[in-house]
DNA sequence: CAGTATCCCTTATGATACTG
DNA sequence: CAGTATCATAAGGGATACTG
């Protein structure tokens, strides 16, 4: 645990837990589904694993989070006092997403974009057993533009090579402008309209694409009109 | 605003605001109601006004707060971006009271409680117009056992030396057990059902002292079977 | 009332490499 | 997969005194 504020206040006292960099991530990220270390380390590229690990102990002494062993593989959960935090995140999600306006363009991490995809794609709304989705970037440089979503009934995979599997559909467009549609800041129809996202394959699974993936519910919470400008 | 965490997802872009020490503190107060940096200090006795300062800059920048400059007078204020973390704040104190156990010893802080008590006392709600309530912590060391609580209609004040008026109640407890009681975690007819709180005064009056307050929201909160262990 | 000015020092954290 | 080990730097923050 990090410092204490010496007040009996209970947000304060919730606070002394949560307010230390990288916790609020790694609840978002049990929030998801209970996760290995490096599972983890996929959803926060920027956090050492040292850290990463000091904090997994910090919120397992604390409660937040319990630890499981099987074999030499350990998944973290969340406890049912971390899982009480859900309503917490979920009003600053909505609230996050209301007032911290566009994503800007530094925050574009193509990698994190795909895995999202994969976390919140449902496959048995797909045409197929085994699909293979094809994005390109085009607002990416050479390295970071070619991303491929491979699903079948037990997940999805990221590859930034081509896994070689038939490819279901092509997706090519700006990075910036799938965030945009994944947070709820653009529409889907407003995007293929313009021709800033463009779609290839059979028209059937074009029209399907927006709709095999489970939005986060934040995406429907109404924008401020003056959103706060980023530091 | 602290450190980014390079990702567009609206949790991580509001905590790179929202996770910095005192900061949730600071919009809690505001959340009371505006107020002045000295009064904004006496709800933070341990935050040092350097730092006060520069989260308030920090907070006024990142559009979260308004400075109101009257004279040589500040009041702080919340914007509607900051207002609408009210939410945000209810849920965390509900998951603190309900998870973060009882109050430690250390948190005890006969100030801090006093000044809960001015900010929800409600004249209207008294016998007199002008009210001395003498509080008498059973479980301070001697310089911090005797508070007065002065109401008339235009607010409440705190004293810790006798102000002179007459006094309309007096109550005799440990400060652990009032602050138990303010956070829900004991009932009224409890504490003075078994003799932990004394009151003086007129029946009518002894009856009165627990309804002249407006108790917290998160008092009602159901409290875990099994809290977390603090630290 | 509303802050600044210092000063010191711990600690937090990022980066990187390595292990079983 | 699941972490440890090491290191150096920067920053954060507490305490205190002072100003207009």
């Amino acid at each position: 645990m990090g410092a204490t504020y010496g007040q009996f206040c209970p947000i304060a006292k919730a606070m002394e837990l949560l307010d230390e960099r990288w916790t609020m991530l790694i609840v978002r990220e049990l929030l998801y589904h209970p996760m290995h270390f490096n599972e983890l380390r996929r959803g926060m590229p920027r956090m050492s694993p040292s850290l990463l690990s000091k904090r997994l102990t910090q919120l397992e002494r604390a409660g937040l989070v319990d630890r499981h062993a099987t074999g030499n593989e350990v998944e973290y959960r969340l406890s049912a006092a971390g899982a009480e935090l859900r309503p917490v995140l979920e009003g600053l999600a909505a609230w996050g997403v209301r007032w911290m306006g566009q994503a800007g363009q530094r925050e574009l991490d193509p990698k994190l974009m795909m895995r999202q995809l994969a976390l919140f794609v449902d496959p048995t709304r797909m045409p197929d057993r085994r699909n293979a989705i094809e994005f390109q970037f085009t607002d990416m440089p050479a390295k970071l533009c070619n991303w491929w979503l491979v699903v079948d009934p037990d997940g999805a995979d990221v590859c930034d090579f081509n896994p070689g599997h038939e490819v279901t559909l092509t997706v090519r467009a700006p990075l910036v402008a799938l965030v945009d549609w994944w947070l709820g800041n653009r529409g889907w129809s407003e995007l293929t309209g313009s021709g800033t996202v463009e779609l290839t394959g059979p028209s059937v699974v074009r029209r399907g694409f927006p709709h095999w993936f489970e939005l986060p519910a934040f995406a429907t919470v109404p924008r401020a009109d003056v959103p706060l400008t980023v530091g």
